[in-house]
DNA sequence: TCGAATTGCTTGACACGACAACTAATTAGT
DNA sequence: ACTAATTAGTTGTCGTGTCAAGCAATTCGA
């Protein structure tokens, strides 16, 4: 079948073959993640940010006004604290977020997205949009289902 | 359902709904790689070498006595040149690996890994089949081959 | 054959991701 | 009220991903 071309066996030119199917699909799943992260990347850079920082801004954006404490902003994202306040120490000399003591909890720190950061997100919506389509965009609903479930299950294994 | 406990919506709080199944999955895919890869990362990390170390080991173990030129390693993982070139650095100077200047083509450095190098992976061996299994252990075969199938459309998109 | 690409790396600079240690503010326990 | 524990962030360090330059060896083309 046309399929050994670009097989993982193929791409990675292993002597040994896997192991066991599980393994195979680990390796799999990590260099499809690489490849949609990179494509995903490459429409943004024109704009001058990074996915990361983009996601800070579309975060905020849906935050509003009020604005979001730094941890909170780091859980919604999967990371750790140290790498957030870094992240928006960048955003911030960007201008497009601000931050601000919070009067009630001296301890934290409130972010909120500025009007430039929101222009950004504004002009940035449209090809966004296109390039999440079209990193999935030749599957079919039905095998997204199966994939969304597949992964559902391999990050929350049962007990 | 008891399923909205993990849901991707439910992870990120994201105020705003997915616009499209194709973008959800698209998230979806990225943090499930991250969870699998800190997993794997876990497992390695004990043995004092990271996943990147790792798979360099390995490819080059794959490749025997002649060792490999630096950009064929780089090829073979996804990744660019100059981190390649890094990476090997680091993994020298803890003696897994040597490179030597090839006799034929002076611009290629060969590299090889060192009889310390396989001495590590064979120990490591059992610890990363179980982890690499158990990653994904939870996922019926029939499942992996459609996820195998799916994800080798993404990262190979018809025409 | 001699200068112009090309190839194979390496180095520099910047962005992240993760762990450890530290400060400041708040809360809990006695 | 006073100390101990917790919470919110920050900073330092290391490993890695990526782009842009730079250098040396090799190949190409007139």
């Amino acid at each position: 079948m046309s399929n050994d071309e670009h097989s993982i066996l193929h791409e990675i030119r292993q002597a040994q073959p896997f192991s066991t199917p599980a393994q195979e699909a680990t390796v799999a799943l990590m260099r499809t993640a690489d490849v949609v992260r990179r494509r995903i990347a490459a429409t943004m850079e024109p704009f001058g940010i990074t996915t990361q920082q983009y996601n800070v801004l579309r975060i905020l954006r849906g935050a509003g006004e009020g604005g979001l404490p730094t941890l909170e902003i780091a859980q919604r994202m999967i990371e750790e604290a140290p790498g957030i306040t870094r992240l928006l120490d960048r955003i911030e000399k960007k201008g497009w977020v601000k931050r601000r003591r919070c009067a009630e909890d001296r301890r934290q720190v409130l972010v909120s997205i500025t009007p430039e950061g929101l222009a950004l997100l504004a002009a940035m919506d449209e090809a966004v949009l296109a390039a999440d389509n079209g990193a999935l965009g030749s599957i079919s609903d039905a095998d997204l289902r199966v994939l969304m479930r597949v992964m559902d299950r391999i990050r929350n294994p049962p007990a």
